[in-house]
DNA sequence: CACCGGACTGGAAACGTTCCCAGCGGCTCT
DNA sequence: AGAGCCGCTGGGAACGTTTCCAGTCCGGTG
C-alpha cells in the first residue's frame, strides 16, 4: 500500500500539500492539486484509517452489543444503526454473546471487547447486565447508550418504549373484542421488559374486573420453540381461555404452529396476540395481530443520543415512543359461550 | 486515557520494559513486572488498538458485506463469523446495502467502504456483483472470500453448497412422495443460486418423465410477502398441482400464510417444500419440510480460507457441502386422484 | 582477576497521518 | 518605495505502540 509520502514524492510536492489535497482543507494551487490527484490515482492511494485514528484520537467507530442474533428482533436494529452510521462516514462493529459463560458475563465481556477495540461509543442491548456492571463499564467508556431497558444510574442514556403501557395496550386490544378468559405466555422472569408488559397487561385486566386468578400465566424464553412447548402445555392443562397473549412475536409464531397442528383454529376458536411487531409476525399463519413497538424510532433516538455524546452533535432525541396495535388476522371477537377450549385435543 | 508512557513513568521504568510487561514478550524481573502491573491497574491502562494497527500494518479486523439484513438467512452467518473471529481476538465489521443506488452499486460501495476502513480481509455475500466488480475489488484488497456464489475468476475463494444438487434433492423429495403435478415459486432470475436450484429441480423432474410444460414456475423475490402474492396468483390461475417447491423458506412461509387464509390444507391438499432450512422454517404452521443447506459449514470454511490468506494460518478448508432434506410437516404423499387444487378458493 | 554471557533495562526509530509554523513571492495600500 | 497581507508551499512534531540496539549489572569460569 502506498502512503501519502509516496504521493507527495511522485507529485513533486511536500507532505503538507499532499495532505491538504487529500483532506480538502487549506489552500492549494489548482495546478498543484491536479498533479497530486493524478499521483493519488496512479498509486491507488487510500489514507490509512489507523493513522488518522491515532492522531485524532477517534476511530469513528461505534460498537454494538447484542446478546444473540436470533429471530427477527435485532436485525432491523442492526440495519438501522449501520444505515445511520454510514451516512455519517462512520461504522459499526458488532459483538454477540458467546462462550460458555452465563449471559451476564457474556455481556460484560462483549462490551469490554468493544471498548478495547477503541470504539468511540457503545450501544448495548442486554437483559442480563446488572446496574453495577453498567457503572463499571461506564468508567472505562462513558459513551454508552442502552436500548430497550433502563438502568437507573444512567437514566438519560437509556431508550425504550414504555412496556407497562405496551401491556396495557395489549389488554385493551383483547378486552375490546369481548374476551374475558385469558392465558398468557410470558418471557423470562429475569427480563425487565417482559415483567413490565405482563404487569401492565394484568393491571389493565384487573381494572376491567377480570379475576387475575383465572388468567393462566406461564413462563417461556422468547423463542418459537418455547412458544410451541408452552402452547402444548396450555392445551394439556385444559384451562379455559378465548384469548392468548404472548410476550413476543417469536413465541406467538411457535404457538400458532402448535395450534395448527393440534387443529385449534385461530382466530375462530382462540385469539392470539403477539408483541413487538417484528417481521416474523407479518406472514405467519394466520398473520399475527401484535402490539407494535417502534423499535426503529427507539434505535435512531438512542443512536442520536450516543452520537451527540461522542461527537458533540445536536441530533434530535425524543423520550416518548407511542405504542399501538398492528391489526392482522389472529385476533377476533371472542367466541360466545363455549366449553373449555382445546379439550380432547392437546 | 492513559498511555504506556504514563504507565512507565508511574512504575518508574522505561518504555521498553513497560511494553514488555504488556505484551508478555521479552524478559522482565518479577518485581519490576509487578510494579508495572500495579501501575497499569492504577491508571486503568488499555493499549491503543489504533497505534498497534499502525505499527503492525494489521487491524485484526474482517469486513462482512451483506446485501440486506432481513429474514433469517444471514443472521446465523453473522453470528458464526463473530464467534470464530472473537475466539482469535479479532473482530468483524459489518456493512449492509444502503441508499438509493441499485444493488450492484450498493455492494461495490459497501465493499469499498470496508476496504477503506483498513479491513485485513473481506467476506462478501451478493447476487448482484459482476465478475468485473470482484476483480476490481480484488485489486485493492486481494483477501476476499465470497459466500453462496462462485465467481469464475476467483474460484478458490468462493464457497457455496451445490445448488443444482439442492434442486435435485428437492425434486427427489417430492417425487418419492408420489407427486406428479408441480408448481414452483422461484427467486429472482438474477440470482445465480436461484437459477441453479431451479435448473436442478427441473432436470430431475424431467429425468423422471415429468413434462416440464406442466410445471408452473413463477418468479418472486425471496420474501414472505413475495411468497404470499405468488401463492395468491397461483391459486387464481387454477393450475393443477399437488406439490409446490419454493426456492427459499421465507417465500414458503408467506405461501403457508396465504394457503391458511385461503382454506387450503397443507399438507393434506398440497405439499409445500422450502429451501435453505433457516430458522423461519422451524415453527411455521405447519412446520416446514425444507432442503437443508449447511450454511454454517460453508461460512466457517469460507472464513477459514480468508484467515489463512490474511494471517498465514492453516485452518481446515473443505470444498464439498452435503445437502439433505429436513423433514417436518409440510410434505406428505400426494393426494390421490383429485380435481384441480384450489379451485373456487383462490 | 579478567573475561564472558546472560538477565534485565532504557530509549530511539518507525508506522502514516494531520496540524502548525515558517518562509517565499506578489499584490495592494499608503 | 516600503509595509503589510494573502496565497501557497515544505517540513517538523505529535499521536501510542513495538522493535531493536546498546548498555549495565551480576555471577561464573579460566
Amino acid at each position: 500500500m502506498s502512503t501519502i509520502k509516496d504521493v507527495a514524492r511522485l507529485a513533486g510536492v511536500g507532505l503538507g500539500t499532499a495532505s491538504r489535497v487529500v483532506s480538502g482543507r487549506g489552500s492549494v494551487a489548482a495546478a498543484t492539486a491536479k498533479r497530486v490527484r493524478r499521483a493519488i490515482e496512479q498509486l491507488n492511494f487510500r489514507p490509512s484509517h489507523a493513522a488518522r485514528s491515532l492522531l485524532s484520537g477517534s476511530t469513528q467507530m461505534i460498537g454494538v452489543y447484542i446478546p444473540i442474533l436470533k429471530g427477527t428482533f435485532y436485525t432491523p436494529i442492526l440495519q438501522t444503526i449501520d444505515a445511520e452510521l454510514r451516512a455519517g462516514a462512520r461504522h459499526m462493529v458488532v459483538a454477540f454473546g458467546h462462550g460458555s459463560a452465563d449471559e451476564r458475563r457474556q455481556a460484560v465481556e462483549g462490551a469490554q471487547f468493544l471498548i478495547n477495540r477503541d470504539c468511540d461509543g457503545l450501544i448495548v442491548l442486554s437483559n442480563d447486565l446488572l446496574e453495577k456492571d453498567i457503572v463499571a463499564l461506564g468508567r472505562e467508556q462513558p459513551n454508552i447508550v442502552v436500548l430497550n431497558r433502563v438502568f437507573e444510574s444512567i437514566r438519560d442514556q437509556c431508550f425504550t418504549a414504555d412496556h407497562v403501557q405496551g401491556g396495557i395496550v395489549a389488554a385493551q386490544a383483547l378486552l375490546q373484542h369481548q374476551h374475558r378468559e385469558f392465558a398468557v405466555i410470558g418471557g423470562p422472569a429475569t427480563s425487565p421488559d417482559n415483567v413490565a408488559r405482563l404487569q401492565g397487561f394484568r393491571s389493565e385486566l384487573s381494572r376491567h374486573g377480570i379475576d387475575l386468578q383465572t388468567v393462566r400465566t406461564s413462563e417461556s424464553d422468547f423463542s418459537p420453540e418455547g412458544g410451541w412447548v408452552s402452547a402444548k402445555a396450555l392445551l394439556a392443562s385444559r384451562h379455559r381461555f378465548t384469548a392468548l397473549f404472548c410476550a413476543n412475536d417469536e413465541m406467538a409464531v411457535g404457538v400458532l404452529s402448535y395450534f395448527q397442528q393440534a387443529g385449534l383454529a385461530v382466530p375462530e376458536e382462540v385469539s392470539v396476540l403477539g408483541y413487538d411487531d417484528t417481521q416474523s409476525a407479518e406472514y405467519s399463519a394466520p398473520r399475527l395481530t401484535t402490539v407494535h413497538i417502534p423499535m426503529r424510532e427507539v434505535t435512531v433516538t438512542g443512536l442520536n443520543c450516543l452520537l451527540n455524546r461522542c461527537y458533540d452533535s445536536l441530533l434530535p432525541v425524543q423520550r416518548e415512543f407511542p405504542i399501538n396495535v398492528t391489526w392482522r388476522a389472529s385476533v377476533a371477537v371472542a367466541a360466545q359461550s363455549r366449553p373449555a377450549t382445546g379439550l380432547a385435543r392437546g
